[in-house]
DNA sequence: TTTATTCGGAAACGATCATTCCCTATTATC
DNA sequence: GATAATAGGGAATGATCGTTTCCGAATAAA
């Protein structure tokens, strides 16, 4: 079952909702119609559960690349060039589910709005944790607010999914050694 | 016929492509089925003329906010609290045609991708251009790189309409604040 | 005044959508 | 070994989709 929601997670992100439809999900998922309704209310909630399967893989894969630095700073580091690789090639051409809910959802669905509000939200407070790190280790200057920088930063890395989903090209080291000037 | 493309924009925005129905479109329109099918060969044809439309305004916009700065670095932190203002309230809950474009059908529609992929251009060369206004005035240091600097402000400012959109609330002052460190 | 033409409006079409229902295996229980 | 219960597969259903077609009104030409 998981494998199969992991198959409907390809599906939303690549074709988005709308463009989803059940015939699309059963052949993806290898499931009938009626398996797909035992096992879900409706297409809403089936993207629900894709979505909180893709939130949870994405928050731990973000968190082992932040783990790889030695330092707050480096810890962020890591964490942007992980965004970046995730926002080119096939993966960023499928694109983001929680992007997709923002932009496609958050107008027409509450609960949508919702998980996509608590996703990003978690991940601002990740990223401020690592700041507030790095202001402790002595990595990151001290005059640097956390709230501020973490808010922006969640604009770069979402808009990295916007802009890899339209395949322009994104060079991890130069884009992430700019926007390393935001910790200075 | 321009003030019925306008309110297409707007229907567009709000709910995407494949959320917008035809009959959505003639409700906003004020035109009847066979008056929009007079007018365009069909959706995508509808949607690609309210998309030029939209990208029209919004880049006159865009210049009109960075033309209010005395120098580059100035027209950059103008154009910066532009998109900051677009992304927040009403027109940010509604959203960008662009980002819905990208997000929604850069996978499934290879014109529509070439339209996002042009505007995203458009405004990175034109963010290029401003850094090396700045460099030649003298508001912006010489070792700031224009390319990298301009991918990464097309980020932010995609970012910001799906964090918009998603109805986080934005301070224009303060994440702009954070944002200039790029010029340093 | 009459005729031809253009324009917008609404009904009708086939296709496709999300959803439901029913049937068939397979497993577990007694 | 028989039977009840359950899970999965696929056809049927009503609604809605994008699109086409036809009709009436308004305008311009004759």
């Amino acid at each position: 079952m998981d494998t199969a929601l992991d198959r409907a997670v390809r599906v939303f992100c690549e074709r988005g909702y709308h463009a989803t439809s059940i015939g699309d999900l059963t052949a993806a998922m290898r499931l009938a119609t009626g398996s797909v309704y035992k096992a879900f209310r409706d297409k809403q909630a089936v993207f629900l559960a894709a979505f909180e399967r893709y939130a949870t893989v994405r928050r731990e894969q973000t968190r082992s690349a932040a783990a790889r630095g030695a330092n707050g700073r480096e810890r962020l580091r890591h964490m942007l060039l992980s965004y970046v690789e995730h926002s080119q090639g096939i993966e960023g051409r499928r694109g983001c589910i929680v992007v997709g809910g923002a932009v496609e959802l958050a107008a027409l669905d509450p609960e949508v709005r919702a998980r996509v509000n608590a996703q990003l939200e978690t991940n601002e407070s990740f990223i401020a944790g690592l700041i507030r790190e790095g202001q402790a280790d002595g990595s990151i200057p001290a005059h640097v607010v956390p709230e501020d920088t973490a808010r922006l930063m969640i604009c770069i890395t979402q808009g990295m999914r916007v802009v890899g989903k339209a395949r322009l090209p994104l060079d991890g080291d130069r884009l992430v050694g700019v926007a390393m000037k935001l910790l200075a």
